[in-house]
DNA sequence: CTGAAAGCGCTAACAG
DNA sequence: CTGTTAGCGCTTTCAG
């Protein structure tokens, strides 16, 4: 620590220190290859002497890149932040973006005000990219972020802009033909299900899974909408209890839902898996929490963060983006 | 729109339509006095048709502050991210600090490496402010935002600098105390406690307010030491059962804990309020999922990330900042 | 009250 | 391979 200087030091500080130009400071710092070794280790000396760390404003000012991302929540109805599955998409996001020295910033879009400063600031150009989260189908927020031109990818696919928003999701629909087949296997035989809401990949996917296992015996009564949270969950059982009273199996889109539908069951005197089997989708934390422990769907979320970060960050390297779909699989417990 | 650039338009662009200079324009945009009221109807229609967005790297460049404060996640056990509680705060900081304009740009220093980065950033200038989230007391951490002369406040005290890292907590002994007494009202006379780490308030504290109501009749096997997470909610209930078989009741310092909790004791055949009264601590949407559902201490989460961000915005305007302590209640359910 | 001017720290194009 | 140079868009004195 020869120089204990009250400024942050600068790139002309460095340039100063190593004995040579701030052109060539600047071409090692970026990794740029017309350098000499002997140039490059001067400087990567002095870098350490002096404490230097980029600033990013200047950088971002000449450059016109952030070096940030934007995460967007779009959560209608706070829907989010009931469910775990949110974070584990964000700690996986900041490491992969933290790996390429970028940073997240947390946008939430649930209103007009919100969508309109996640608008604006994309198109001022405050982020590189923009990784969309729980995006309904017609949520207005994809036509300003289509319009801001910046890169985007979605964390589960956005209906309808599947073609030109790529993304990383489960496979909602084979995951629901895996539960549905099991609760099949078990012998159950008039088989509900709750539903998320259609205008998610979530909602419509995983009912086309059940559908697509049973066929035309799946009539309106069998089904009911939930809007993925407990209390909706407990609202839609109550609802298919009315409905379909004489059900032997429930197939409920998460997890948190599902533990709503069994509070249900349970208070209604039938007993889980005995009388109605249950089964969820996520496998959070939630499906060993609750009693019986759930049977559910795993689906690999971390998996999908890291895919969902990859692909943006080819995007932003301008390479191709293609969509991509992970398998789930059975997870079986005691519910079902 | 009479202007249809190709390029994003800069404050030049407004002096010229508006026919003013930039210096007057950057005054109107900064609420400066000293502005005609025409020079200032100019500015904002020349704004409004150009569609001008203020480039926060130049600003920043200049004026050596960034509009953005990093919200830092110290998870040695990853324990944050299995707790739905952290979404709470997140959401509550984004929006509190949006109203601001400013965003929140999100950091995981869970390891060294991530310190690392975390101090990097800070001393970088990167962010105006510093929020921490669930710091432990000895965490290298709190030195390194300490250097960084970064205004940095808690969410939950940082033990062992509570007088120079202003917080907002929940009244963690006061909770304990509640829960405890309940229990002893309830004629429970056998109690026991799992905690969470002592290097975290919710640790320390939580058990300070359970021994401060039994006073010396709590000798050590009737407290062992959980780690947050429900697998470690298990273990801790297996040990306490070894160590202190005849209990009659358990205050868990949380939720999450509670629920591995009531799994082992139903495991071991003892029923749950009848055998053993199962407390808990947060009132998480776990809470009423269990079976039981839990009677646990409810903590203002919303509130205390408020309140935690109006302590940072008050320290980035030069104001005092005064650590509060937000009153906890009891929700009573049926495991107690 | 307002215009002009001087950079903030960095990168990239251009000459060597 | 390297130094020099010209700004990126903004705020802020300093004069008027």
């Amino acid at each position: 620590m020869t120089n204990v200087a009250a400024k942050r030091p600068t790139i002309n500080d460095v340039a100063e220190v190593s004995g040579v130009s701030r052109g060539t400071v600047s071409r090692v710092l970026n990794g740029r290859a017309n350098v000499s070794l002997a140039a490059e280790l001067a400087v990567r000396r002095a870098v350490a002497e002096t404490g230097y760390v980029v600033n990013r404003a200047a950088r971002s000012l000449k450059t016109s890149r952030t070096g940030s991302i934007v995460m967007v929540l779009s959560e209608p109805q706070e829907r989010l932040f009931e469910d775990p599955n949110f974070s584990v998409l964000m700690r996986a996001a900041t490491n992969r973006l933290a790996e390429r020295d970028m940073s997240l910033v947390l946008m939430i879009a649930g209103d007009a005000g919100g969508r309109d400063r996640v608008a604006r600031y994309l198109r001022a150009g405050h982020a590189d990219g923009a990784l969309l989260i729980s995006t309904h189908a017609d949520d207005p927020l994809v036509e300003a972020v289509e319009r801001s031109q910046v890169p985007a990818v979605a964390c589960g696919a956005v209906l309808g802009r599947e073609s030109v928003i790529p993304y990383a999701a489960a496979d909602d629909r084979g995951g629901a033909r895996l539960a549905t087949r099991y609760l099949v296997d078990q012998g159950r035989r008039k088989i509900g299900m709750i539903t998320g809401p259609l205008d998610t990949p979530g909602g419509a996917l995983r009912l086309e899974g059940f559908t697509g296992v049973l066929g035309r015996k799946v009539t309106k009564r069998m089904v009911v909408h939930g809007d993925y949270t407990q209390s909706g969950g407990e609202r839609a059982m109550r609802e298919l209890l009315e409905s379909f009273p004489e059900l032997d199996a429930v197939f409920v889109a998460s997890d948190l839902m599902a533990a709503g539908a069994l509070r249900v069951l349970q208070a209604a005197g039938r007993s889980v898996p005995g009388d109605v089997a249950v089964a969820g989708f996520d496998d959070s934390a939630l499906a060993t929490a609750t009693s019986p422990m759930l049977t559910t769907v795993r689906q690999p979320l971390d998996r999908i963060a890291e895919e969902t970060v990859r692909l943006l960050i080819a995007l932003l390297d301008g390479e191709e983006a293609t969509s991509v779909v992970l398998p789930t699989e059975l997870t079986v417990r005691d519910s079902a």
